[in-house]
DNA sequence: TTGTAGGCGTTATCAA
DNA sequence: TTGATAACGCCTACAA
């Protein structure tokens, strides 16, 4: 119930000397003497003394804060960005504040907000999906705050960005379905507006260019691919008779809710209509058939994003060119899209 | 690329007045006329004026953060209770720091002191399994912090705790597996010393006894509950010809390795062997069968510990009687434990 | 090697 | 209603 901190002041008194050599013990400044410091150390463990990090972020200028922003944390693929970056900055002694947009423009607005007040020093960013704007980005670049961005990230803005490949990674699993023999493979997209939708959507396009395949207006659903979206877009296609042989969706949800409802109209999976998704979300491994999909390996562009952004901070080169640092997804080929005769 | 911030001394001296009148006019102080407030908000506005937090914080000596500690962010009910701590900070001016501790106990250590360097108001903490030792938060609350428990409590501590009912769910679920028709329920049981898997135990005993069941020390199974120790348990089982016609697990995970050793058997789930789980993780409705699980209501439970703590830290009655809130979860029956001809 | 003094940006107290 | 001043806890010239 002891409610005031120790401060540097208590040790100095009770040790009998000044604050300021008790400062120089604790943070092992280069000239003072090896009993002092060790004494000083001695007796801080002993009086449970906790330096108070606002005062010297304060007096420092810099609050060894790193605000991170997510879409949501309850994905497979952020959930791990997350522990990357968690992996980077434990050992260091930044500190991570994490919030979740929740795919809202105005939360993400918010969050930035509090970052400024907070005074991080660094900021790393995957855009909300309501985002359609990035002023407020701009206006924490302009203040000499630096921003890595990774797999949400914006061609306006010119800063480092740890992104996958997606135009790779789409282009990798539409060839595979139309390797598998299908002919009228589906895509089911995400908003235009966010670069990893088009360009999973490009990748789909160049795949079936590749393989000389028309592709009707029809053929491409844009929606914000949910379970029920997903469920709902196969249900019109199946009403409208214009059932596809394959479907890719840029989501996993969407894929499950297709498969759904397929599977509840009894269409055989995946010999009737071969589905993959994306983000090798937990659960594409235990439907069935488990669900082709395309890992996104979180923890790595997790690490790459705190990387250069400590690197960034530290280094102070606000200057200096911006890289892109690229990953490439790996195809999972599961049961939803490996026909059985295939060859 | 302008680096050093606006303070209120640089709209102090554009406008000519004092700071400490600017700071009075920023945080709508009582008496001060309404034309300089809203010059001063004007003025603030226009250069993009942001307090900064560290500062404050100092002087008023509360950092208005809390720290939170979970085990895993990528678990259903961990992420949720983020989300319902969120949904109570949000709208009020406390920022949360989320930390997971990966179930270690030196990693969750490690945050708390992170969190006192912080100056943290107060704490929200769901132990780390690795954790028997429970030292590091007695000194949290000596020095005066208050701190919440939630889900993984210890009842050496004396805190406002949010729980599961777990006796309750696990009693409530065995049940459900003896009304089945078993007779042979198998326990997958976590670390003893956490209280959760303790009651799950004993939900589990009592209603074994209700029904009048002996229950053998064999048929109680303690690991860590992941996946592939599911696996493995039911591998052993079944190697031991001592497979049970039901199994209640007391995590997700470890029915999830059971339910799949058990399909490779070709050995038919829910008719030869019923199995449930706990926490309602997303997978369990989407396995085949899906599985049987007690949804734990994350968000309602990190609503309540968010407005337990927030009270507390207002309130500053840190001698008052502590309070635990008990939440019931939900039995969700699916096929993994829904026999054909039940009744 | 150590001490003194000043200031990081705010807010609270006292005086005007 | 406003201004001057001091202080939150720490760090760092500068001086000794």
């Amino acid at each position: 119930m002891q409610n005031r901190n120790i401060t540097i002041h208590d040790l100095a008194a009770k040790l009998n000397i000044s604050a300021s050599t008790v400062s120089r013990a604790l943070n092992d400044y280069y000239r003072i003497s090896k009993e002092t410091r060790e004494l000083v150390k001695k007796t801080a463990a002993e009086m449970n003394y906790k330096p108070n990090k606002l005062a010297t972020s304060l007096r420092k200028g810099k609050a060894n804060t790193i605000g991170v922003i997510i879409p949501r944390i309850d994905r497979h693929f952020f959930s791990h960005a997350i522990a990357g970056i968690e992996s980077v900055t434990n050992p260091t002694d930044y500190n991570i504040l994490i919030c979740q947009s929740n795919d809202d423009y105005e939360t993400e607005k918010l969050s930035m907000a509090a970052f400024a007040r907070n005074q991080v020093d660094g900021i790393i960013i995957s855009l909300a999906t309501g985002t359609q704007n990035v002023d407020h980005i701009k206006s924490v670049l302009k203040r000499g705050v630096p921003v890595v961005m990774f797999d949400r990230v914006s061609p306006e803005l010119d800063t480092d960005n740890v992104i996958n490949d997606n135009f790779a990674g789409a282009y990798e699993a539409t060839k595979h379905l139309l390797a598998q023999g299908c002919r009228n493979v589906i895509h089911f997209a995400g908003p235009q507006h966010l670069n990893v939708y088009r360009e999973r959507m490009n990748g789909y396009k160049k795949a079936m260019e590749e393989y000389g395949m028309n592709i009707s207006n029809d053929m491409i659903l844009i929606n914000t691919l949910t379970r029920e979206q997903g469920f709902e877009a196969a249900k019109q296609l199946w009403q409208n008779k214009h059932l596809p042989d394959g479907i890719f969706s840029a989501s996993d949800f969407s894929a499950l809710g297709a498969l759904l409802f397929l599977k509840e109209k009894g269409i055989a999976v995946p010999d009737e209509t071969a589905i993959a998704g994306f983000a090798n979300e937990p659960f594409t491994e235990l439907t069935e058939p488990a669900i082709t999909s395309l890992e996104q390996y979180g923890a790595e562009i997790g690490k790459s994003a705190a990387r250069l952004l400590i690197d960034r901070i530290e280094s102070n080169q606000q200057n200096s060119v911006s890289q892109t640092i690229t990953f490439r997804p790996r195809l999972i080929i599961r049961d939803s899209s490996l026909k059985q005769e295939s060859n």
